[in-house]
DNA sequence: GTCTTGGTTTAGACATAGTCTATTCACCGT
DNA sequence: ACGGTGAATAGACTATGTCTAAACCAAGAC
């Protein structure tokens, strides 16, 4: 399905800015701030408004397209990937990665006294290893 | 122990300003922001400036006194509690919980390609449940 | 074709969190 | 009293994010 039709599928018309936001927000990998997506969208279209991206954003929040997540000091980044997940930060370079839902297990939130959990995740920080090297 | 005198083993000169700020950060339960802090610390000394209680937070969280946790959008809060636990947070009030280390189990994390895990924690995010009424 | 209308985009003002700098202040040893 | 070291202060500065008022644009009514 093409990116304009998903736009107007969850009610928000698609227009060349909110185009250009969503292209770029919702595949990317590093977790951008609105400020990355304002300086990315910008190469194509340099007259987008800060206001513009910063609403496009929050109107994807809203129409359950992206999600926000609080894992920088200071700033809040967006990941498409809406379903739960965990993340991992690397504390030398602040990039962030996605871990999937089944790679790690929670017990015990469910039987605490006084809250009622309705979701969460868990977040690693550490050092990214350096990939293994593949066999040819 | 006094205070004083704690602040001095982690190599820190006690001015009144330190102290008025180590005073209420370090027994806070709450969590926090560093204004939150400079408002309530110039109820008792009301000529501290932004700059004095941002430097001294900043020295605490240096010396290893307090941690910064990362759980509200566009701020950083402070925590006493500077061993390893977990965090609830309140989806209405935004109200920051400590859970106990213990009270959660993670397992996987060890297993993680690629990734050399250092610490980690689980957030929660639900609501508060009314405490259980008391019997007398 | 022109007018109107509703939603969109824009620039810039505003708000808040946090850092930095230069000056002043206070204490200590001489 | 004097000088020096470190701390405190006010205010400038930067960055993230929101808000507002005006300009813009596309679609339908005439």
């Amino acid at each position: 399905m093409n990116l304009q039709d998903q736009l107007r599928e969850h009610g928000i018309q698609p227009t060349p800015q909110r185009l250009a936001v969503a292209a770029y927000v919702m595949h990317a990998r590093e977790h951008p701030t609105a400020d990355g997506v304002l300086e990315r969208v910008r190469k194509q279209c340099p007259t987008v408004s800060r206001a513009t991206v910063y609403n496009t954003l929050n109107l994807l929040v809203r129409k359950g397209l992206i999600r926000t997540q609080v894992l920088k000091e200071g700033t809040v980044v967006f990941d498409p990937h809406v379903e739960s997940h965990h993340h991992f930060i690397d504390t030398d370079t602040g990039s962030i990665y996605d871990i999937p839902w089944h790679a790690l297990t929670v017990s015990g939130h469910a039987t605490l006294r006084g809250f009622d959990v309705q979701e969460y995740q868990v977040i690693l920080r550490g050092k990214r290893r350096a990939a293994r090297p593949r066999r040819r």
